[in-house]
DNA sequence: CACGAATATCGACGTCTGTCTATGATCGGC
DNA sequence: GCCGATCATAGACAGACGTCGATATTCGTG
């Protein structure tokens, strides 16, 4: 069986890894949501640069110059995706870095950039 | 000078590191927003399991099940981003995952969540 | 130079998202 | 038991985003 290229030289870039499932790549999307936002962003490094125990809301709502709703539903989207610890103290709450949960994404990102290849 | 804090403990959680200056802030969410989409992370997830020399656009088209100008968007944005490369031969242009791009972002995902704190 | 193929750009449309104000819920102190 | 303080929820609104079809652009071929 002979196959005509012909002078139109194809693109040939074939793919031999398995391609991501709708699923997995929208999970991790979900999770870089999460990260994608310049205010999430000050405060997990506010909380990486913290007391373990966490930040109190009423110390994020000034500095980040948000009011005080906006504060607590991005706290809110960063605890649903589990970047996040919440504790509750008298009528305080406070928030703190959830252990290596940055270090977890940051390794996915890792793997997806470079183990497939090697 | 005495300090009366009163019965009402205040929440007391002070932050000594430098904060995240607006603008930084602003650059790390660009890039990450870039990455936050599952298409995207469908792309890069190819490019990064394909040869070096990179993917035609035509060869992403159909796996992607998107319309081919969705398909140049994505790449427009990774590109811009700073995060693919771009080649043209011939009609074909050939997207490549940018040597450690994921590798830096990976980093600075890192520092963010764990340099600081020690 | 006309034509077809591969990408990019344009404009439009629906949806998601970040922000606010107003209000509700919970807790402590008086 | 009322009141103030802290935080969460609800609703509204503007802007950004992903997708598409239509069109422009570029390149190689005959």
């Amino acid at each position: 069986m002979v196959v005509d290229v012909g002078l139109l030289a194809q693109c040939r870039t074939p793919l031999v890894a398995p391609a991501l499932s709708d699923d997995e790549a929208e999970r991790l999307a979900r999770v870089l949501k999460a990260v994608a936002d310049p205010m999430r962003i000050k405060i997990l490094h506010r909380l990486a640069s913290a007391a373990p125990d966490g930040v109190c809301v009423c110390d994020l709502v000034e500095p980040l110059g948000l009011a005080q709703p906006s504060v607590s539903h991005h706290l809110k989207v960063l605890h649903g995706t589990g970047l996040v610890d919440r504790r509750q103290e008298r009528t305080f709450v406070y928030y703190s870095l959830r252990e290596d949960a940055l270090g977890h994404l940051s390794a996915l990102l890792a793997i997806d950039g470079r183990g497939a290849r090697a």
